[in-house]
This record gives C-alpha cells, structure tokens and sequence, in this order.
DNA sequence: CATATAGCAGTTTTT
DNA sequence: CTGCTATATG
C-alpha cells in the first residue's frame, strides 16, 4: 500500500453530486481504516507546533457558547443544542479545531452521526474548512461503524464476515418461523408485537436469557406470561440467524458492544484508533449506542455528544432520552455547554414552536431566543378536504414562487404518515409543480428490489434461509409451501442449510438416485434447477461486477421475464433497472469484495441519505425524516387529532409528548415562513376533522389568515365551509365522505348557523362550533404557573439528584448560560449548567 | 399439490 | 390503495 495517500489531489467533492455517492464516508478499499504507518505519516504532517492560538481563526463567527464548545477538546463534552443553534457547525468547527490547533491526527476522530445524509453533510462541511484531510475522519452511523467493525473483527467471537443485514422484513419473516419452531400461535401473539418487544430487550443488550429471567420480576403492560413467551421466541430467533449467519440492526450493536467488551486486543486497538469520538442526535441514540460509545471511549474519556432532548423524536425506536442523564452521572467532570441562540428562524417561528414545547411536562425548561427580525405571522389553513388542503398548498407555493421570493426548492411540506402524500403528489403533477418525494414506499423495500436483491443474498451467504425462502419460489416455479417446508425439515433433521439439501437433491438425480424427500417430480426438478443455478451464480459472483452478476440472476432466475409479463410491469422494471445503475458504482473488480459492499449498503441506506435539498423542486416529507433539515418555507400538514398527535401515540403522556415533540422539530425546520394546515375530512386515516391540539399552543397574536395575504378572486380565495361563498367542490360536498360521519356533518351545521364570515382564521378554531374541541380545551387542567427562577447565590446550600448536597461556591452567566460551581460532599467540585442541572435549594 | 383469484383486513414514524 | 388468507380450480 502507498503510504502517499493523495489527500490533495482529491477532486473537489460534488456537492450536488450524485445522490448515489458512496453512503459510508470513508472508502471499502480504504487505505485509512488499517494503515498503522499512515496514521504515524498523517501525525508527521500535522501541525504539533506552539500551544493552540487563543483566538484562531476557526472561531470567527461563532458566539461565545459555540466557541467554548469548539474549545473543550479534552475531556467528556455535553453540548444541549436548541434548533437552529448552529450545531453542526459547532461539531466540524471542533473538529477542524482539533486537527489544525490541536495537531490531531484525523484519521483518529470518529464522528457518528444520525443519518447517512447528516454524514456526508458534515463531510461537506468539513471539507470546506480543512481543505484536505478531512477524508481521514471516520463518520457514519452507529450501525454502519459496527457492520464494519464486525466484518474485520467478528470472528473473534464466532461471526462469519460475510453476514447478511436483516431489515425489519426480513425481521419479520425470521420471527413468524422461529414461532411456529416455538409452538407459538401467532394469532395470540403477533409477530410485530413480538418483534417490538424483542427489539426492545436487544436495544439494553439484553439477551433472551436475561429476558426470561426478567419476566418474572419486570412489570410489563403484557405481563410475565406475554414476558415469558416472548424470551421462548426470542431464543429460538436468536439461534435462527446466528445458523443463517444473520444479523439484525439491534445484532449489529449488540455484537459490536460484545465484541469490545470480551476481546479486550481489538478494545485496545480502537481505543488507539480513536482518541476523539464524537456523536450527534445524542437524543435519539439507544441504551445499546450509548454503551458502544463507552466502551469505545478510552481512558482518555473525549467524548463530545450532542443533543436537544426537546426534539427526541424516535423512543419507538428505542432511543432513550436517559442517556443524557446517564451521561452527566458515568462522566461527572464533564463540560455541559448550552447553545440556545437560533440562527435559522424567525421570531414568530420561534415563539410559536416554543410555546407547543413549553406545554411539555416532562422537560426542562430552557429559552430560546433569536437576533433575527420578526418575520411573518404563522399562516394557519383550514381547508375541506384533504384534497383541498393539498390544493391550497400546491397554490400558495406557486404563488409565492411567482413573486420571486422564494424557489420550489425552497418549500417544504411535512406531514406525519407517508400515506398523506399521495395528495400532494396528486396536486402536484396536476397543477406541474416539480416535487420531491422523500421515502415513501421505500425503494429498497419494494417487491421486485427485495426479490433481486435476495438472489444476491444467497449468493453471497448461501446460508440465508430467510433469503432463499423468499425466492425458492419466486418467480413461480412449482416449489409450493408444503414442499418448502419437507425441505426444510429435511435439512434441519440432517443438520444441514436448506441450500445445501437443494444440492443433495440435485445430486441425487444426476447420478439417478431417488429423491431423498418426498415431492412431486416436478417439484424436485425445480429443486434441482435452482440449485445448480445458484452454484452456477456462485461460480461467477467470483468474476463478475455487481452489475453483471445482477443481469445475470434476473436472466437466470427468470425473475426478468416475470416482472416484464406483468401487465404494468414498466415502473417495477425500471425499479430493478435503478437497482443495476447503483450496482455499477460497486465494480468492476470482485476481488474488493464489491458484492459485500453493495449488500451492506443496500441494508444500511435510507432514500433520506440519497435526497439533496438543491433541486429546485417541492419537497415532501415526513416529519421524522426532516429532522436535521431546514427550508425557508415550511408547511405542516394535517395539524388534527389522530393524526398529529397519532391516533395509536395517544395511550400515554409519554406518546403524547412525544408527538408534541415530533410537532416542534417540523415547525423549527421553517426560516421564513410556516404554515400550518389542517382538514375537515380525510378519507384514510379519518381524522375526524378534529384540530390538532397543538394548534392549542400557538398563540393566536402570532397568527394570519391566509385570506388577507392573498389577493381577491384567486382560487384559494373561496372557503367551503364560508356559506358567502359559492363551494369549489360540489362533488365533495354530495357525493365525497362529507356527510359519511356525523362529528362532520354536525361541525359543518354548526359553521353554518354561527354564521362566520371570517374564513380560515383562528376565530373558527377558538370559536365553539367544534363541540368537540371545546369539550377538550374546557376538560384539559390549566397549566401550572412556572415559577420564576431566582438565580443562586454563592454559599447556598442545593441539591442535585447525583451528586447529593453541596455548597454554591460560584456562579456565572445568566438566564440560559447561568452556570455554578458547586462542591458537593460527596462528588467534590463540580461545575453546572442551572438550566439543565436538576438543583433543588435547600 | 400448486396456482389464480377473490375477498378481506390493516394500515406511524426508520437505522 | 395493498398485502395477506381462504377458497376454487387445474
């Protein structure tokens, strides 16, 4: 291997490049990830000189916070980042700190970010303040980081390299057949519940074992027996992908954290690999992601995590906010740094979005304040139909496209569910409004993409059985269930994988043998076919690009002749067609193992990672997905009952603020201008119309209608439920699902005898035609007044939950920034933030 | 025993 | 609108 890494002749990195760029920010073929003498090498050109400037010029522009938080390079770091508070500017400007002031070597930080997409942003970034080496620094999600720790170090604990990454289909599959191995009816239990269950133990590394054994001491909503059966399932799971060398996203942590935690060479050898570890979203990381941080921290404990606890937003997922606590108890010395200045939006944005989280409960209240001007009032619109909501939204991006101020690229629409965009697709493609669908039915979890790309699978790792299940009989070829499952338990009963009792067969009847198993001759046949044509495809995997090989498993496979048969093949086919372009990207030599690299990426990307916010197009969003984005004009959509909140997120407080938190991380994407749009009717899922009671929260002085902007006569300026005014859409009205719920039809008599002319505004919401919103608003108990906050003073005595008792020995910064040190009798001097801290006087 | 078709239900958010 | 299951047919 050259040690001259070409650092510097590096083409300057295309920021509108293609959305197929590699997702994992550093190389397959790597030079950095295992070159001893290149770190040594890289040591040598960096900058070891005087002690780093007090005032470089990395810092010009930063605010004080955000300098200090670039400036604590030593030592465990918490920065409490609010929306918009230049927070990845914050992480790349410390890193850049560390490698020029610091003489760091960069091939020694590794950055874990949320997303793909926020990893190759902060690349970008990056490259633009260090101009060269920033390639040296390791940055990808945690699942991407252990997927390939694993594959060089696993079979130090027993782990092939060259496992398959199971999604949460194949999760599922893989669940439904370890059931019917445990005898568990899956009518009582469904998988997903299973599942969720299950993935919940995995994400505290909890294994079935301990699972069972907790059963009978947790109290779980289910109970011990649901506990219980769920451990029996969990355990056969467990042993059903470590037979078909299969790992799951939880694996991928869980495996990665065993691995560092037993072999104590490799630890070592990470923990001299990275000095500087730092991750973003802290907030969404799980118990699991925060033990692989410990326990890839060294003695030299430089662990920077970033967060905002107001915007977690994926608990479902397991993310637990009690990372942030755990973190300011595991490391007590640690710098916590509160950025709550927000560059992005407008004041009105702001307090608006504060005061929907300001009725939070379970928080810590922290202010945010902005220098930037006022801006517009919030545009609430009330339309008929989520038809009509789609329409006013298409038209009012048009309109405001049309004066200049704003392009398509600029505007945003963000909704809660992926089925809410079909609307505004619709509208779109009628009014020739260029849009962006981001995720979706997501392209790798398409039919015909999973069906191809389970081919390869086996190909890859012939012991795949949730893989070759999928396409034993796909396309059709006569092997049904039942013959399915006589082969699998013939290759169980003689130890075998089930590719491999393929094999026999096919043996068999080339040397003329009976078929070991009973089927039809038909059915062994195909068999025996598809056998000897994945050893046929195995063979020329050896030589064969990526895409090569893919042509070669659709022509053999017949998987192309069936998807092409299909009556309204032509977007599936094209589907696959897109699949082969990526494929490109991973040959032409199969030496680099390029087949490993494109199925590890297959599994670890999402379509977010591949969406660039430069078209000049309409985006359209969930909003889980537009965390960490921002555009000038935001639309929310569907601001209603049931929907947000989510109708299966309202058992719980916890859900509850939880949506509320999902709520405030869309209105906090907006710089400009913001919108939030809600509907009477809906056809699936029925919202009932009911307003969101979010829309409760913002204050109505910050509050527009719509109908004032906009000038008289054009389309939007018409309102259904406006009885001056003619309706644009009878047929909605006689023939649509109006009249279909009698909550509807009641609200709409009830608009018409009140007699408002007022349109879309506030007064509609806070008025009492919606029985039902007045019942809740009435029902819900007033907000308990927060008490002021008096600073402390030095030599009072508080308490804080960890560190027991203490004396205030001093005190800084005010507001936000009031900071104190305190010596406590047990823990000794510590230094707090008082916002975040939980003191008590006293 | 495999397959096609019709009818049914179940629909959050994603690494 | 789609992905599964039960049923009829080959």
């Amino acid at each position: 291997m050259s040690l001259q890494p070409q650092f510097s002749e590096r083409p300057p990195r295309d920021v509108n490049g293609p959305a197929s760029a590699p997702y994992w920010e550093e190389p397959a073929s790597s030079p950095y990830w295992d070159a001893p003498e290149l770190a040594e090498h890289l040591a040598g050109q960096s900058v070891h000189g005087p002690e780093p400037d007090a005032s470089p010029a990395i810092l010009q522009g930063l605010n004080e916070a955000q300098q200090q938080a670039v400036l604590s390079t030593e030592g465990p770091l918490l920065i409490i980042a609010g929306p918009g508070s230049g927070k990845t500017r914050v992480i790349t400007h410390r890193i850049a700190y560390l490698v020029e002031e610091c003489g760091v070597n960069p091939w020694q930080i590794l950055a874990v970010t949320f997303t793909n997409k926020a990893a190759r942003e902060m690349r970008n970034r990056l490259d633009r303040l260090l101009l060269s080496r920033s390639e040296a620094v390791t940055m990808g999600t945690f699942h991407a980081v252990c997927s390939r720790i694993l594959r060089r170090h696993g079979d130090r604990i027993g782990l092939n390299p060259n496992f398959t990454i199971y999604d949460q289909d194949d999760q599922i599959d893989a669940i439904k057949s370890s059931m019917q191995l445990a005898d568990v009816d899956t009518k009582r239990f469904p998988p997903r519940a299973m599942l969720s269950r299950i993935s919940a133990a995995k994400s505290t590394l909890q294994e079935s074992r301990q699972m069972r054994e907790s059963a009978y001491a947790a109290e779980d909503e289910y109970g011990a027996n649901w506990i219980e059966t769920c451990s029996r399932v969990y355990h056969y799971y467990e042993e059903a992908l470590s037979r078909q060398n299969a790992l799951d996203f939880d694996d991928l942590l869980m495996r990665t954290a065993s691995l560092l935690k037993n072999v104590p060479e490799v630890r070592a050898q990470y923990h001299e690999r990275y000095r500087y570890l730092l991750i973003d979203e802290f907030q969404d990381t799980n118990i699991a992601q925060y033990q692989l941080a410990r326990l890839l921290t060294g003695t030299h404990q430089n662990l920077c995590v970033v967060g905002d606890p107001d915007q977690s937003i994926y608990s479902w997922r397991n993310a637990d906010i009690r990372n942030i606590l755990s973190f300011q108890s595991d490391y007590p010395d640690a710098t916590v740094i509160s950025l709550g200045e927000n560059y992005r939006s407008t004041k009105n944005i702001l307090q608006a979005a504060s005061s929907v989280i300001a009725a939070n409960t379970e928080r810590i209240e922290r202010p945010l304040f902005t220098g930037n001007p006022a801006g517009r009032p919030i545009t609430l619109h009330e339309a008929y139909s989520a038809d009509d909501e789609a329409a006013w939204a298409v038209d009012e991006v048009t309109r405001l496209t049309k004066t200049g101020e704003v392009r398509a690229g600029d505007c945003a629409i963000m909704y809660r569910i992926n089925a809410q965009s079909r609307a505004f697709e619709d509208q779109c493609m009628r009014q020739g409004m260029p849009y962006r669908l981001v995720g979706g039915v997501r392209f790798y979890h398409r039919k015909e993409i999973k069906d191809a790309v389970s081919y390869l699978r086996v190909i890859y790792n012939p012991d795949d059985e949730v893989s070759l299940r999928r396409v034993i009989n796909n396309p059709p070829r006569g092997i049904g269930a039942k013959t399915a499952q006589l082969l699998t338990r013939f290759s169980t009963d003689r130890g075998n994988t089930m590719l491999a009792a393929m094999q026999q067969i096919a043996d068999a009847r080339t040397e003329q043998l009976p078929c070991p198993i009973s089927v039809t001759a038909r059915a062994a046949k195909s068999i025996a076919d598809l056998a000897i044509t994945f050893q046929r495809l195995r063979d020329a995997s050896r030589e064969l690009a990526v895409a090569d090989l893919l042509d070669r498993v659709l022509d053999m496979s017949g998987l192309a002749r069936h998807i092409q048969a299909d009556e309204n093949s032509e977007d599936r086919w094209d589907n696959v067609q897109e699949l082969r372009a990526l494929a490109e990207e991973y040959g032409p030599s199969p030496q680099a193992d390029g087949l490993g690299a494109f199925l590890e990426r297959v599994s670890l990307v999402s379509d977010v990672d591949s969406y660039e916010q430069t078209d000049d197009a309409l985006t359209l969003i969930t909003l889980h997905q537009a965390k960490g984005l921002e555009f000038p004009v935001v639309m929310i959509a569907g601001m209603e009952e049931g929907l947000l909140p989510h109708s299966r997120s309202l058992d719980t407080i916890r859900e509850i603020e939880e949506e509320r938190r999902l709520c405030y991380v869309g209105m906090t994407r907006a710089m400009q201008r913001l919108y939030l749009l809600r509907a009477f009717s809906r056809p699936f899922p029925s919202s009932g119309g009911i307003p969101s009671r979010f829309l409760q929260d913002v204050p109505e002085e910050l509050l527009a209608s719509p109908a004032l902007e906009r000038p008289p006569g054009t389309r939007a300026d018409t309102h259904p439920l406006n009885p001056s005014r003619p309706s644009r859409n009878e047929d909605a009205v006689i023939g649509g699902s109006w009249a279909t719920s009698r909550r509807e039809s009641r609200t709409r008599r009830g608009e018409a005898g009140e007699g408002t002319t007022g349109g879309a505004t506030r007064g509609h919401l806070r008025g009492d035609i919606d029985e039902k919103l007045t019942e809740w608003v009435s029902s819900r108990p007033p907000r308990a007044p927060q008490p002021e906050r008096i600073p402390l003073t030095v030599g009072e005595i508080v308490r804080h939950s960890v560190f027991g008792e203490g004396v205030v020995q001093d005190v800084q910064g005010v507001g936000d920034d009031e900071q104190v040190t305190v010596n406590f009798s047990s823990a000794g001097l510590k230094r707090l933030l008082v916002s975040l801290a939980r003191l008590e006087r006293g």
